[in-house]
DNA sequence: CGGACCTTTGACCGCGGTCAACCTATGTGG
DNA sequence: CCACATAGGTTGACCGCGGTCAAAGGTCCG
């Protein structure tokens, strides 16, 4: 009988650099692999965990991607997050109840690190780099759960849209990769779900931009080619001050 | 030249139950008590911290009401929460930059106790206690942000508005008070920028409730006279689309 | 009183939801 | 290898919710 956990190495990780291990020490690194768990790779539609879920554990993305949604009483759900490697996911568990509030979903064969809370409270205890580090991750949660009320709460389906890809394209540059050009690991059904749109008007604000030659799209596959357009959308006041090379 | 600070007594404070001091002992009340300022109050429309502040506190409503806003480019607000006494506010200076993302005024004279986070942090090394304490709070303010988003996101006008008292009547019920009736703090326009909502349909759906008998509504004077109607609003589901007679 | 501000009410119309048909890619079995 | 099924995505037609513009109450201040 096999164990579910792989070795820990977070000196070695690529996300050293985002992650909760971010800024410690060589001694304090090591402390803190001690408790952190790999577990083995989350398949397509399997739950990270559920909503209601008991929970005693904060877990970080480490590869793949998740979705994050909330059932309501009627069966429909309403997709509350994305989240990307680097991502610190489960804080909706910390509140009193100690059950999560939303469910968690791989959107591709994925893995996590599991980190017990527990242990991450004790450890956390002796390691003053730690508490910082973990809420200044909590506060880049906090923030982009704000940016997203800003982006439900008053913003047109083509700024929305708009803001959804410059949004992970910052997201994919920001972890080394194009920016550019990338694959949407989410069906359009979850992006407009996130977006608070329909499927179709997703489909007919993804079609404008194409028109317009502002994106290209093959399947799940999107090619950013006028950085600026896009930008002039999401902010239509300022038509863009600083021009990203990519 | 008079202090600016009061006299802190987190064991005579009536917030003791909801505050971060929730749950020590008397001798660690004792030293969370030292790192609170009381300041003086903040009167209606003066800022508590401006966006782009830097920021070197979180606080606690300790009375009166306070708003929470975004400024995008063009000037426009978005309002992102309202806040009571008890809730923590702050958080979003948090992440990275150092830096408040939102603004938050008071809406009426109100007071606050201020907690410098380094010696919190410092502090919360030797208090386990107050370490949790500190993430349930965190953990409650995301999931009524996550909760938001839900609300933003897939609800009609008149689901969001008798959301928006329930919630309201659930968290004054909490403190204390009749949940039945009270008084709103903040303009109508506060309300309709929250519920994404312009100040014209939200009347409309207040006048709604009022034909039919859910609430009363003078001024900023709310009582509500039906609340399982309420309820059946926000959750079409339970009490099964019995339909309105206009 | 008069004036400023907040709120309600009315009329109109456009954005985006809904329903439906049509593509397109992938998979399955005869 | 093709008929067929299924699921994801696009496109079109229609229309209703809620935004916008406008004017008319209310309420509180001097």
């Amino acid at each position: 009988m096999e164990s579910i956990f792989q070795k820990v190495d977070c000196a070695q990780c690529k996300l050293s650099g985002v992650c909760l291990s971010r800024g410690l020490q060589p001694d304090e690194i090591k402390q803190f692999e001690r408790i952190v768990k790999r577990k083995r790779p989350v398949k397509e539609d399997q739950f990270l965990f559920r909503q209601e879920d008991h929970s005693q554990s904060l877990y970080v993305v480490k590869s793949g991607s998740f979705r994050s949604f909330i059932w309501d009483i009627e069966g429909g759900e309403q997709t509350i997050g994305f989240y990307l490697p680097g991502d610190l996911v489960g804080l909706d568990a910390l509140q009193t109840t100690d059950r999560h509030h939303c469910s968690v979903v791989a959107l591709e064969t994925s893995s996590v690190c599991e980190i017990p809370l527990q242990q991450l409270n004790d450890l956390a205890g002796t390691i003053p780099r730690l508490r910082i580090q973990l809420l200044r991750m909590i506060g880049e949660q906090i923030v982009s759960d704000q940016n997203n009320i800003v982006l439900l709460g008053n913003r047109t389906a083509i700024e929305k849209v708009a803001t959804f890809l410059l949004v992970l394209s910052q997201r994919y540059y920001a972890l080394g990769y194009s920016g550019k050009e990338f694959n949407l690991s989410m069906p359009r059904h979850d992006i407009a779900n996130y977006l608070g749109l329909s499927l179709e008007t997703l489909s007919r604000q993804l079609g404008f931009l194409i028109k317009h030659g502002a994106i290209s799209v093959k399947h799940r596959g999107v090619q950013i080619s006028d950085m600026r357009l896009l930008m002039s959308i999401v902010e239509p006041a300022t038509t863009k001050r600083f021009t990203y090379a990519m």
